[in-house]
DNA sequence: AAAGTGACTAGAC
DNA sequence: CGTCTAGCCACTT
């Protein structure tokens, strides 16, 4: 089922390291999901217990509605943003 | 069953 | 920088 999805994506952003961050689309591939559309949407469920908030937009920003909360986060981890958007070049994980 | 929705993306302008 | 389109897919109306 499903349930298998969610666990790797939530592996796959368990093992992004601090410091470093991926985008959606990231996750997406990595973890085999149809679409980035899900990573949301298992995040909005399971991420109680995993770093969501290493996990951005593909152009650097946050969700809007968390975007404080996950700006604050990385920032206490080292990961600098200009205004909302973060240096992705800098910061994004390659595996 | 058809239409709307959203922690998305890439491309066109 | 920005807005708009089209594609995406599980879920809710």
């Amino acid at each position: 089922m499903d349930e298998e999805l969610h666990e790797r994506v939530r592996e796959v952003v368990a093992a992004v390291p601090p410091g470093k961050v991926a985008t959606y689309g990231d996750i997406a591939a990595l973890a085999g999901a149809p679409s980035p559309r899900m990573i949301g949407r298992i995040l909005n469920e399971d991420g109680a217990d995993i770093p969501w908030h290493r996990v951005l937009r593909a152009n650097g920003t946050p969700a809007p509605h968390i975007a404080r909360e996950q700006l604050a986060r990385l920032r206490a981890e080292g990961v600098l943003a200009e205004g909302e958007r973060v240096r992705l070049r800098e910061h994004r994980w390659r595996p």
